[in-house]
DNA sequence: TTGAAAGCGTTACCAG
DNA sequence: CTGGTAACGCTTTCAA
């Protein structure tokens, strides 16, 4: 097992002091003869050295990785996102470190105080925020720890500490996504909410409330089914809608995953779409345009917020003015899951 | 801004040496009074010590980083891939840095001299090997490298450089899925292929030409639609195809996605799937459940890929010894896009 | 324009 | 059982 050469080899090799090698790989300002900047070069391409970044990040006490905690890397909500941070870190010369937390609030915790030992530059919170009362309370420590020790932290939700934010109005999101279903004469409308435990799932769920109230529509809780944001959670959703009395005329998703889970157990049914049942869903993943109906959605920009979410926080960690919140907007993308409810 | 607390710190509070101090930190075995232990654990969780990941790698030349290389993270295949590979990283305490190749072999061999100077401890390479003659001797360079300075490689595809692989047969999972369409009676079979410059394009085609030549059929260039992996590319193949002549009356796509891609632009032209035109795909992504028809198709544990490659590459890195190839089975999962050829 | 040397925060070896 | 201290590989200040 051969060690890497070390900026003292270099030195050594173009008979120069370490400290004038470090200024040439560097590409110091410091003055550097013309001469001995080429001797060092040369010797730097024969040994073929590149700097440790560990050591440097020990020296300077800056390393320039980003962590990121997604709920699951495989959900293409995240995977959207992470690609739109990826692609804006590579361009200022971050890296990326990814975690999975499946919104389990121990997990997540355990991840940033891991990243912040790896002294990551900044953290990205590409998730919604949990509410558990515990992690929000020690979470709001690491926060504050993390403005101290300068890492800059930006949550791509709403999230219940003080960080930058990169958002959607997920709210008004839902809201308009009802609205649109309301539109079309629908007045028994179902809600496929998302996980306990989540600011986003109660921010959608209030949305929701809100376009019924709007419209002078009473409140049915019955009507809103707790999910989890995947494929099978929209089937299990159908199956206890299904339980009810009667089934609504239409069906707001709080994304798109589990809108067309229900969407296949309905169809498994016999029920059509958008005859019998209009879906409105929410996200714009790629998967919308190929079910069958292609799926009307209230579209959230993802790789945008992404990329977005890291250009703030590069400005953040360049000690650039930025505004704490920042709000990107929602679409609705009409396609043919809805339609004028019938009689 | 306030620093953090070092090892140091805790050792002056405790009124021990920092070697004592290390070594009740790192749980050494190393003989500690329990007194001793007991006084420094207390100051540890009063300053709310946590050592530097980065000093420590200085330190012990070590960090307990792996680098993964894909091609595009919002892909669902990769997606599912990295899925695997993080949780098994977690439950042995490492830590993933993931990289968007684009397969681009200028990006990817930038990515692996990154990592390399990040002292990443091992690289997962979860995208097909390029073919790329200058990116091969290069990252032959590189692989010599890694292996002398001990950095552990595992590769998710057959690559072209030697490395640890966990694989399955690319060649005989397409020519599993083509078989399967000559077994319903088609004969005139297209192939939706993958990118120009990457081995697994290569070994896949191989593999729909190996199962038309023991079905003694003649093979047609003509029918071979060069693809991207994308949906976008299933809908452009499609054009093309049709500016053939006459259709095949089935296709065998070298993934999911454009499989899915072709099926809906066949269908927005009014053919019927499978009455009018037979599709087979490749990965089984979630997508293919809920596409209309559902699709069948040559199942790619993804998942397990990941966490199998990573349960190598911990091996590896713990000296154990491994098999250099490991060979994951693929499944022919069967529903309803294909059907008897009519007549 | 160059170099010496003091850190950076740990680990681990060697003495005691 | 405890402590002193030399690395680890680099940056950066201060002198020359």
């Amino acid at each position: 097992m051969k060690k890497n050469p070390t900026i003292a080899d270099v030195a050594r090799k173009a008979r120069v002091s370490i400290a004038t090698a470090s200024r040439v790989v560097n590409n110091s300002d410091h003055p550097v003869s013309a001469a001995t900047r080429r001797r060092v070069l040369k010797v730097v391409a024969e040994m073929g050295f590149a700097p440790s970044e560990v050591a440097r990040a020990l020296a300077t006490r800056q390393t320039c990785m980003i962590g990121v905690i997604v709920g699951d890397t495989n959900d293409p909500y995240f995977s959207a996102i992470v690609r739109g941070i990826e692609d804006v870190a590579r361009e200022n010369g971050y890296i990326v470190i990814v975690c999975n937390s499946d919104r389990i609030p121990a997990v997540e915790l355990t991840y940033v105080r891991t990243l912040l030992n790896y002294r990551v530059r900044g953290l990205i919170f590409a998730g919604g925020g949990l509410t558990d009362e515990n992690y929000l309370r020690e979470m709001r420590a690491l926060v504050e720890q993390m403005e101290r020790r300068n890492v800059g932290v930006v949550g791509l939700s709403e999230h219940l500490f003080p960080a930058c934010e990169v958002t959607i109005d997920n709210r008004a999101a839902v809201r308009d996504g009802t609205s649109y279903l309301i539109q079309y004469g629908h007045r028994r409308i179902g809600m496929l909410s998302g996980p306990a435990g989540l600011n986003t799932t109660r921010l959608r769920t209030e949305g929701y409330r809100d376009a019924l109230q709007a419209a002078g529509i009473a409140f049915d809780p019955a009507l809103v089914i707790p999910g989890d944001f995947r494929f099978q959670g929209g089937i299990r959703a159908i199956e206890r809608l299904l339980a009810i009395d009667r089934l609504p005329t239409a069906i707001m998703s709080s994304n798109d995953e589990m809108a067309i889970g229900a969407m296949v157990a309905l169809k498994q049914r016999g029920l059509r779409i958008p005859t019998d049942i209009s879906l409105v869903g929410l996200d714009d993943i790629l998967s919308t345009q190929y079910v069958d109906p292609p799926l009307t959605t209230v579209q959230i920009p993802l790789y945008e917020m992404g990329a977005t979410g890291m250009r703030q926080l590069v400005r953040l960690l360049n000690d650039e003015e930025i505004e704490p919140v920042l709000w990107l907007n929602h679409t609705l993308i009409e396609r043919q899951s809805v339609s004028r409810i019938a009689g």
